[in-house]
DNA sequence: GTCCATGCAAATGATTTGCAGTATC
DNA sequence: GATACTGCAAATCATTTGCATGGAC
């Protein structure tokens, strides 16, 4: 399976920066759950089970990297933490078309694929002259387990 | 101008909660710039005008109990700070159809009304089970202004 | 008079930064 | 071998909390 590890030790040979382990197996982590959204220090935990010398340091200067490059995607879900999961491998320019919903019971997040928002983005240029390059939506609410808990 | 104060202070009243001057301070300054998204160091700075006496514990306490009771929405433009706005008067269970545009040249952040996203969290319901009760928004791009400066 | 609220200072906790040693290219 | 990277510990900085005093009801 593809997991653009090769595509990223370009991208990084490209950019002048070394291939260290540790990098790479922050990567790793990442790519290997793309449905899961990682704290920082959920990403230095998971690492230090095959590293245990890495620093959370480290870890906070690679993700930020990462960041940077487009490679993964910046999530705050407003509990205090900045999330990370992995970005879609084969996007070109394209959007995100990748929403959050939020269990405001159980906590649980899910993710919401959709193109609607586009139409929205077209709308806004023509109204505001505001050219819009990328997005983040949250949905809060009560997933379908909470909801049907709660009726009754 | 009804400022919600009068709304405010029954409130107050309905949960115990003591009108002090410092409170009521804090809902003005929101209530007086309804398009600004303050920051909770912008509050005190502003509240201080008035209340020179007044502390920034103090601040944190009260716009977080503002924010308990809807009266304000909590924004997060990513920057580190926490933001705050004051909500719209005359939502009864409405959504916000109130959406952030925030520029990534200039740092501007404008607004958009619409109600375009009530289709989309038909969808989710649809599709999903997942019952949406509020939303957060944000498009980053470039403003009118930096948008022309950019073509150049 | 009671109880909630305030102001101050100290605590918290996620993230950042300085620096000396280490590994990659 | 030069330069970027790491790990550690200390620093930052927004926000929270403890506590004694003060004010609203």
């Amino acid at each position: 399976m593809d997991t653009g590890l090769e595509r990223y030790k370009q991208l990084l040979r490209e950019k002048g920066m070394k291939t260290t382990p540790q990098r790479l197996a922050i990567f790793e982590v990442l790519a290997d759950e793309p449905d899961r959204h990682f704290t920082a220090e959920e990403i230095y935990d998971k690492v230090k089970q095959r590293w245990p010398e890495i620093g959370l340091a480290t870890v906070y200067r690679n993700i930020q990297k990462l960041s940077e490059f487009g490679i993964i995607d910046k999530l705050n879900l407003d509990d205090g933490f900045v999330r990370y999961e992995i970005g879609d491998p084969d996007r070109d320019k394209a959007k995100h078309h990748h929403h959050h919903l939020i269990c405001q019971k159980c906590g649980g997040v899910f993710t919401f694929e959709d193109d609607l928002l586009e139409l929205l983005e077209d709308r806004i240029r023509e109204t505001m002259g505001f050219i819009v390059s990328d997005h983040e939506v949250k949905f809060y609410g009560y997933c379908r387990e909470c909801a049907r808990a709660q009726k009754r």
